[in-house]
DNA sequence: TTGTAAGCGTTATCAG
DNA sequence: CTGATAACGCTTACAA
């Protein structure tokens, strides 16, 4: 029934000022400590609270983190925005989360709305079209109005912003050495196409650890996935008849695919084919064989982009330069791989 | 550079007042239609867009949905969320996501903070140590200040509003008949603690199922897990010399650990034991044997509460009585019950 | 056709 | 010690 009470009509009831109310709350020495008590009672009473939207005009700073993602059914993601949530709420933020589902076009909307007042700067990582489109010119915009940004995992190397990724490059070189190590010597790749900034990455480190081993790359090796819905077909074929005895996956949902295409073939995991994913989700955990992976650490890299956010909001003076923080990853063995 | 321009800025620079240039904006036939292409052609040359912090001052409404829920790294939620966010997105709402944790203190926290002039209402599922300590002063107080609230999943009945819910226990109740159905004798459920609705729901459903089938309930085959983390543990010592021959699971974690834990045991799945999870997640589809689940339809259950909640914001006007939406599960057979 | 002024809820400055 | 006023950015009667 109550709405929610106003400095205002605090005022009106105590047949004082506006500005006297206002400044009892908080405790300003300038006001008598009979009035500051009398205003706080009865704003206990009624529990005022001020209202964010007025202060966020005043102020200019709406004290939340616009976060946009590519989408939210995805468990890296909900740990990036964990850890995002995380930091940001001790530091009084809010976050207020937009998808692009992977649409350019929905993400320049959301980026130019949440522009516009609403947030105080971004957090994000790029949907997939925007990278193919290789369009950025909204995220430079609103750098441009002063609006801080930091890009996370998928991230371009033309936008100068803060930047946190892992070193997808080295993680899937590790794992890939890691196969080596264990007596591998027919490893394939199960890869994205190369707009997928990480899927390039992590396709590269594959490379470079056949050559620091002095192994051969096999073109007929490396397999490119567009559309993940039918990858299990994708990958059947690719297996078939290769012979592979290790293979490195780009993401949890193609390693998972290709034990299930080698249990099809009569093929043993680890026994026959050692298999890493990347990316450390619930799936890889529950899987039988339980899924070795690069762990990508979303949640500390969701911590380090909101520190980094607001350490410019809150030194907005100090021109520092923008850096590219680099997470390391980590190799998580489980039961997919020899040991 | 161009920090982003205002009404006033832009009335100066042309030499009229704010209140013409506001009109032109906006097509107002007050205008000449000379000033009026004038006022245009300079805004868009500077890129204007008015600023959603004062419109929200202004109209006394924010255009965005508060979702306030217990944790984010969660298959279901994130389904939810989606729901919300595409139904709100299409009628111009934005969303702005708190987690509580599962924290009482923290859900309070998060729906003051948002209440006072940060959202127009709020989809949201409670804490569990809400639940627990049965106190929802905090949700009625956000109701009676003239918020709308819709609550899904975990709602409470004590508290006044609009609800979504699944229908939990006939669900469950479906998923136990298909076990009977399919000639399970003994069929045990895995749940959590009461005090958490949802869990209390199920094994209701599963009694039901029981009782209508003149099978008897017997306390040794119902297990109640409080601690998710160990439960693997609790569900070897629970299944131990049991000899069960169908499980009913009220999530997919433990319908996954069963699964484990009867490998363990050498019981065959399905062929000597059937199981059936709750909540269609990436691991169901991905696991081996797949998972047989009730699909909770999170997605849909989100666009139903955004479509409450705005069809509320938009009618203030009517006092439309609130309502509960009970949604139906689906019964998704896969491979881990017999066929 | 244009401009003035009030108001949304706050705070800060300055005058009384 | 208290209050009036202006300002944040915008909209909208109402005046001119």
């Amino acid at each position: 029934m109550p709405r929610k009470i106003t400095l205002k009509q605090i005022a009106k009831e105590l047949d004082v000022s506006v500005s006297t109310v206002s400044k009892s709350l908080k405790d300003s020495p300038e006001i008598s400590l009979d009035t500051k008590e009398k205003v706080k009672a009865f704003a206990k009473l009624y529990n005022y609270k001020p209202n964010n939207i007025a202060l966020s005009l005043k102020n200019r700073k709406t004290k939340t983190i616009g976060i946009i993602i590519p989408e939210i059914v995805h468990h890296f993601f909900t740990t990036v925005i964990q850890g995002i949530e995380h930091v940001a709420n001790e530091k009084g933020y809010n976050v207020i989360i937009c998808l692009s589902n992977n649409s350019f076009d929905k993400e320049v909307l959301n980026l130019e709305f949440l522009a516009n007042g609403s947030t105080d700067g971004f957090i994000m990582s790029i949907a997939k079209e925007t990278q193919q489109k290789e369009d950025y010119h909204h995220i430079k915009e609103v750098i441009n109005q002063g609006m801080p940004v930091v890009m996370f995992d998928r991230v371009i190397d033309e936008v100068i912003c803060d930047k946190v990724v892992i070193s997808d490059k080295h993680g899937a070189f590790e794992a890939v050495q890691y196969l080596i190590d264990h007596h591998c010597k027919k490893i394939a790749i199960i890869s994205t196409v190369d707009y997928v900034s990480v899927g390039k990455l992590r396709t590269e480190g594959y490379k470079d650890a056949l050559i620091t081993n002095d192994m051969e790359i096999d073109q007929d090796l490396i397999l490119k996935i567009e559309d993940v819905d039918h990858s299990e077909e994708k990958i059947e074929e690719f297996l078939k008849n290769k012979n592979v005895d290790g293979i490195f996956a780009v993401n949890e949902q193609f390693a998972v695919n290709a034990i299930k295409v080698l249990k099809k073939l009569h093929k043993k995991v680890p026994e026959d084919v050692s298999v890493i994913g990347f990316t450390d989700g619930v799936v890889s955990k529950s899987f039988i064989p339980s899924l070795s992976t690069v762990n990508q650490h979303g949640e500390e890299m969701g911590a380090k982009a909101a520190n980094l956010l607001i350490d410019r909001l809150e030194n907005e003076a100090e021109e520092q330069s923008f850096q590219t923080t680099v997470l390391d990853t980590s190799l998580i063995i489980r039961d997919s791989v020899k040991k």
